[in-house]
DNA sequence: AGACTTATTTGTTTTTTGCAAATAACATTT
DNA sequence: AAATGTTATTTGCAAAAAACAAATAAGTCT
């Protein structure tokens, strides 16, 4: 059977998450060309079937051309369609999420950043995706390594305590919290370095593994 | 900017899960047309955006399509894409998996269910979408109600015990399960419904709620 | 030297889990 | 009718994990 139906339009978009000032934000960027010209809304674009080895590669495209490198860490989020989401026609959006840490985006000109609870309006489904994007980050926060592609490649375990506290929006007890961690292994002791201030040095840690780690859990 | 690349083809295919004889199984379909005509594969087809209003109702129309009823649970699993994944050209699959009681399968003449540790080979990259979909159903499985959408509407603490053991794998404490899922408040008893037998009769229960509950979980 | 600040460890209490066994309730057999 | 078999359900206890509170450590700053 050759498909006789006329083809929805594919295209990509992507949530690109970061942490400053304590806060979980997006990277936003301004539309240029209708519809919606000159709204802020997710990164994304069209899929170039010549160019593009698949959705993800598209993702990276678009990624790389925001902010200028890869982010450390990009997943599939969840694939939007219908009719009403585009008004150029029926669509198909495959969206993905990254978590790119603060530091590398500092100073960069294209980086509009913006806190995701305090978004401006967004234009198509998009508000329907940042809160798809909010609550598989949040979710998956409790149990993997995921929060800890916020961070710079070397953190503390204070840093790494709060951007969980962050990202999961509750607290946790700092002991347990070292005790699970250490116990998990996916960070390892920098030996020798350590973050220095007007207190006790505090030791450097890396993630033991550049994917991400999901933790077991038992029902 | 209009799209002035050429669109890729967009279609759905399906993940239908069963437990047949406490082993997990898929729905398969035979393929009526070219490519790979007459080999077994995932039931699946083109969107056709005049009539689905979303991917979500293409997979319902194809399910419906193929077990002449909706399954009590749909979710979407990922989308595949890119050139080599159809001879046709660049294509996306949206997935969706559904699980899908035995009971209301039994004697239905369409029902070609495979146990999916002895799967024929299958077509297109259907192999990869299964292992992705068996991925997703042990891990919801472990945190979620999931599984009891396996069972018929009323079953014992030990078919859902049973259930729970099979998706995920692993041997479950027999104390320990029933204290935290009446804990968990998913499931509630039948007043005066039981399974008799040669034995002490069983308590029926029934799922508290239609949706998929998840568990709590902490770091 | 003493105050101050954050890091890290320790101890105790409380809650969950794992395991083994006892008890319950029926059908079937003797 | 009593004994037996079979599965359901509860109980008790030991072990492990988590929560909570507080002490100690190791620097800087005044």
């Amino acid at each position: 059977m050759e498909p006789v139906y006329p083809q929805p339009l594919v295209m990509v978009d992507t949530a690109l998450f970061t942490i400053r000032d304590e806060r979980l934000c997006l990277i936003l960027t301004r539309r240029k060309e209708p519809p919606f010209e000159g709204l802020l809304a997710l990164p994304g674009g069209f899929v170039h079937a010549q160019e593009d080895a698949d959705t993800e590669a598209a993702a990276r495209r678009v990624i790389r051309g925001k902010i200028g490198f890869d982010a450390p860490y990009l997943e599939q989020l969840f694939t939007f369609s219908g009719a009403a989401r585009d008004p150029r026609g029926w669509s198909v959006s495959v969206v993905y999420y990254a978590l790119i840490p603060w530091a590398s985006l500092e100073g960069n000109p294209s980086a509009e950043v913006f806190p995701v609870d305090g978004l401006p309006p967004l234009p198509f489904d998009h508000e329907q995706i940042v809160a798809k994007a909010v609550e598989r980050l949040r979710g998956k926060a409790t149990y993997s390594s995921l929060p800890a592609f916020l961070l710079p490649a070397e953190f503390t375990m204070n840093d790494l305590h709060r951007i969980y506290e962050q990202t999961i929006g509750a607290r946790l007890d700092k002991a347990s919290f070292r005790h699970k961690i250490l116990e998990l292994d996916i960070i390892e002791e920098m030996p020798n370095r350590f973050r220095t201030g007007a207190h006790r040095p505090a030791q450097l840690y890396r993630l033991s593994s550049k994917v991400l780690t999901p933790f077991e859990r038992k029902i």
